[in-house]
DNA sequence: GATGAATGAGTCTTCATTCAT
DNA sequence: GATGAATGAAGACTCATTCAT
């Protein structure tokens, strides 16, 4: 009807397939079926099967990339860990509501890790020079952070959720993240590596 | 020792292809060509493509496990920690000193993710109850883990790394999952929610 | 006036594209950009590709039978090898002035050949019976000659030629095809056939 | 059943189906079924489609090759008509004889013309300047020549013509470049141009 | 057991032609 | 008449699997 929904079309029926086979076992007829196009109009919004694929990825990126706002320190600024709630919750509501995508992004945005780790890294060693985060490994730490994230969405996108439940999954994980899972009442364990 | 090692030299060669290419990129061509044997002969060993990737995936799962101890709590046993470091020192050295099997695992062994962290899940559970760990969501805290886990794994196995390298990684993630990322010395940030 | 454009607009276009690139590797739409037409508009002119490709043709043979005169002889008419030297003076302006056309007329006017052919060769006929022209094979003659300006124009038509030139080469081959190549000093080389 | 038959069944039954319907028109398919081959098999012996065609063309253009000799003028060596006699010759038989070799050649070996063409302006030059030749340009009338040969070729090879046969070709086809048309009785008609 | 030539189903992509607006 | 989005038949090429030797 409207012009733009042709392509719109085609990519939303791409996103599913794409998400449910990945990109090797989806075929240009399981797109163009849903999509209700023939198969040479296909080719008329997209050059190649491997288009619509990068398309997808990077809108999703686009959008990705608008949940997360820097993290400002100031007095007129939240506090940082409310920013980084935000960020989290905003990534998670995405992820986990347009699971097709997420799951995309997740499994073939490749080179896309170490780029989002090399921004929790250098969140970490500001946080550290800030006194807010103790010392430790930024590196080894910006990929235990990502993977569990990452991790977590993986699991939690394979079924709807509601805003009161990303909150809590949320809140979990900048729990873990921040806290650990030591019982605070215990002391430190580290003492007894070599018993 | 003749027949064991023809299909140890398909098995070997194949492992390298997969890990490289990935399971769709990957042609039989490929496997045969470094294994030094027939297109027919492959099919002597093995029934499928499917087949023989199925089969290194298996013989990774079996070597995972055998680097898993199941961690027990008494008088005469270590630490749980200290357990758990063993385990987590096992796991990183097969995975990053055979990085072509760690990457076939993380990247393609889907299913195998639900039933680690259902393990992981119990080992908190058991711990709440010890007083060890301090309560928290053990099924969100296990995907942290273990998405923490497979993502510096994944990362740190693109490059080989010696003992003492290995041992600094784990105690690193160890550290990261026990005390989380907070300064000790600050007092808890989760008063401030909605400031 | 308007009509009329459009179809030659078209006609213009096409034979600039398929004197380049032939006929199958000619694509509508090499045809309707340069013509400024839409897609549909070509079929509301042309029935097919290839009917377009054949107008264009028979455009050609039209233009090429105006070229030719049928050679009359008779005391009130000129000497019969100038009117023959008129035919080929005009052919050769017409092709070589319109090397699109030249090209597309040479490589696919399949059939032509043997009609033009048959026309030398009654012409040939005509010369031997008036002794004018000596005793020889008609037929094989006459693709001799039709070869020979075939190959002419082909080559010569690749740069465009003044009229002073085309009359030298028309002299040439009228030349060859009347005296041979042979030093006329010498005395006929054939009755060495055998030594 | 001999390893080499393979690939010359295909070849021969290609050279049959590209004579017939030029490349653009010939499939895949066309080959192949002649050929009693399976679709792969066809890729197992060739890359592309446009691979078996200029494998087929070389494959001629050495055999053309092997027809021409160089003439060499010497008083133990036959007289050059001889020599080009035979060459002459030995080209009719070889494309008159496989008249679908022939057809391939002629009408797809761009590029080949010009070096022909050439050759035999060469062979021209060095004909006048031994007072063999008449002053003539040598350029024009080796494609004067060239065209001539390749047109009788052209039509003679759709049928098939014995030794006498090529030989009475042959004969006439030298004659015409020899001596030309004009009745030997008659004085030049060269001075009457303006007439 | 070993071989590797043969198979053919399956896939992407192209492009002449149509047709609703 | 004009448009250009849509169509789908057709073709080149791939590659896992088979099988005669």
């Amino acid at each position: 009807m409207l012009k733009k929904n042709r392509r719109e079309d085609i990519l939303k029926a791409a996103i599913g397939i794409f998400s449910q086979k990945g990109y090797h076992d989806t075929r240009i007829s399981d797109i163009i079926k849903p999509a209700n196009i023939a198969r040479g109009t296909f080719y008329l919004y997209f050059d190649h099967k491997r288009q619509i694929f990068d398309s997808i990825l990077n809108t999703l990126l686009v959008e990705l990339d608008q949940c997360i706002k820097n993290i400002e320190v100031g007095k007129d600024r939240p506090h940082p860990l409310n920013q980084l709630r935000g960020n989290l919750t905003r990534v998670f509501t995405l992820l986990i509501e347009n699971p097709d995508l997420g799951r995309i992004l997740l499994r073939h945005a490749t080179g896309l890790d170490d780029r989002v780790a090399y921004t929790i890294e250098d969140a970490l060693k500001l946080g550290i020079k800030m006194g807010l985060i103790r010392e430790c490994n930024p590196k080894i730490s910006s990929y235990c952070i990502l993977g569990g994230i990452k991790e977590v969405i993986e699991h939690f996108s394979l079924t709807k959720k509601g805003t009161a439940e990303i909150d809590a999954i949320v809140e979990e994980v900048l729990n873990f993240g921040i806290h650990g899972l030591k019982n605070p009442a215990l002391p430190s364990y580290f003492t007894q590596k070599n018993k």
